[in-house]
DNA sequence: CGTGTTGTACGATTTCCGTCGTAGTACGGT
DNA sequence: ACCGTACTACGACGGAAATCGTACAACACG
């Protein structure tokens, strides 16, 4: 097989917004919460798909579900189901279209910030 | 003069975070707001001070002045009073030097998607 | 068919946010 | 001293958002 131990997506659908629905303001405040920008930065960092579940996120299961839709529903990351895992990526093509060197941008940022508050 | 006719600095000073507190969410928090991208834009273009009362906002005072005190907490403007007029500039450069590109590509960001959506 | 793993749906709660109006302050000019 | 301009402070209000817990659904695997 081409795609490794993989499982095929599964019926369930997730909502996308289309490309040209995609709005700076949705993208700016999803991007605005420290749980979803660390998410997002770690999805960056991996360069690709990732279940949920790999992400220790310091909150609930329904609260981390809540932050995915709104990454998803901003446009910021795809989602697909695997099995019973529901993989997350980044729509890093479409946002550098829309916004170019945004993201990289916000992702270097967020990187030097880490690095900064680390050091004291 | 070397400055023109431009008031001196009243005695009312207003509270800024510096540089080191300005953090990554709270000015992409500050960006995410309509209202407040469309302040930014103005001001980046502009490229000075300007009195709040030159933006032409479709809010209440009220509301013009709690979005100029987001911007100015989160480190996005600095504000200085003169006379009765209270001025707002971009800190331009020390959100270049905080998060590099940032600013920058949030802006041009704004500005094709103003663009794209006015070509309906 | 059960069982465990993953994630969802829903309701509750609490806090935050954008908005307004009214009343007030600071300042410049007359 | 007075007035007008520019902005603020404060309280209110409605809607959005972050969080949680519990109960449920989809799937893989034995």
């Amino acid at each position: 097989m081409a795609t490794q131990q993989a499982p095929a997506p599964s019926g369930r659908v997730l909502d996308h917004p289309d490309t040209d629905d995609i709005r700076l303001e949705h993208v700016l405040h999803a991007l605005s919460d420290p749980m979803r920008l660390r998410i997002v930065c770690r999805l960056a960092t991996d360069g690709g798909e990732l279940a949920c579940s790999v992400f220790d996120l310091p909150v609930s299961k329904s609260t981390c579900t809540h932050h995915f839709r709104v990454l998803r529903e901003s446009g910021v990351i795809q989602q697909i189901y695997r099995g019973t895992a529901k993989m997350s990526l980044l729509r890093t093509e479409e946002l550098e279209r829309l916004f170019p060197g945004l993201l990289d941008s916000v992702l270097t940022a967020a990187h030097h910030q880490e690095q900064r508050l680390a050091g004291q």
